[in-house]
DNA sequence: TATAGACAATACGGATCGTCTCGTATACGT
DNA sequence: ACGTATACGAGACGATCCGTATTGTCTATA
């Protein structure tokens, strides 16, 4: 069979002109004014080249939130303590979080996601997916060396220490300190009652 | 001075018709789709009369949410033990946030908020303060009584418990069952690792 | 009975939607 | 080197919804 001949191939600076653009109005009106017909103007772009390669505009800003504005990903190394390491992890993705460009995109893809549920399936395999897995290895390395209980319900204390982040930046609008997730991560594993 | 004659005063069928068009729209196309035509369209009222009450749609939405849809206050009795009130009324609010007129109108209500500060201050006086008070008030006294230790960190317990519930039914789109609640509240107040 | 105000209906200009159509630029197969 | 397929910027298009303004009707009260 004939292959057909290659043409043009998808352009690099109108790619990265759009991320740019989309991040911006994100950090300053917000995705309420957001539109696509702004994210065009503002990247010198037509719009058919942003319909072109995103299905919506969450799609887009899923692509943004995940490779411009959330932290990498970290890893436990086993070394060190387990509270140190949900503490670093756990304050510099709500401190992210809490970003004005970055709260608006979360705030963007949930919305849109409530009624789009292939958008939430990819939104829990780009941003919760990869997370929940590390934390839940790093509790996992802390079991096998008898750091850690082995009955303890561990998707449970997943769901508290994330579920406090998020609740306090996008429920509460108030942001995430040290303090605050060094207070939550000794609370949730000590219990509050004994 | 004369009184001004006081003329026709606001119609309480047009009132219910808009909440009740508001809440079916909700529950149907969801708040992506909302938009104060179709109310006016679907309530048989003109769309005058929708902006003469309410300053946006979110307050719109904000009203339907507190008065239709968000299950109604229950105090703590003093009697019972308090784990059971804090798995009853967590439950209650988790089981009613994960309808989906409920969800939606939770997730237009926030996602405005996150860019009008005024609309935050309302949803917080209306929805937050009182179910965390009466949480709190719970807590106190069981201090009092001596069924809880009177140095814990209240305010962390209550992000953590309202955290985890919303976080499960707005962030991860999963359903809040009682006996989630019920692990829920006995790990968070005797710990993970101990 | 006179009048102020709420009402339904609808017209208005503006913004954005998603699609479509241009003409141009560019990479690849022949 | 040439031909062609495809991405590109630009912008026209009908549609929807925005928030405001206008009109004529209805009703409660002075």
């Amino acid at each position: 069979m004939q292959l057909e001949p290659q043409a043009r191939r998808r352009s690099t600076e109108s790619h990265q002109a759009i991320l740019d653009a989309t991040l911006k109005i994100l950090g300053s009106t917000g995705y309420v004014d957001f539109s696509i017909e702004k994210v065009a103007s503002e990247a010198g772009v037509g719009k058919q080249t942003i319909y072109r390669w995103w299905d919506s505009r969450a799609d887009l800003v899923l692509e943004v939130w995940q490779d411009r504005l959330l932290p990498p990903l970290a890893a436990y190394d086993g070394k060190a303590d387990i509270q140190s390491y949900l503490e670093q992890s756990l304050y510099a993705f709500g401190h992210q979080l809490g970003r004005t460009d970055c709260r608006q995109a979360a705030v963007c893809v949930l919305a849109e996601a409530h009624r789009d549920p292939g958008l939430y399936r990819r939104m829990e395999e780009t941003v919760y997916a990869p997370r929940i897995a590390l934390i839940a290895d790093a509790f996992s390395q802390a079991q096998q060396q008898n750091r850690f209980p082995k009955d303890a319900d561990i998707d449970l204390v997943i769901d508290e220490l994330y579920g406090a982040v998020w609740y306090k930046v996008l429920i509460r609008f108030e942001t995430v300190t040290r303090s605050y997730v060094k207070n939550l991560v000794q609370q949730c594993l000590d219990g509050a009652s004994f």
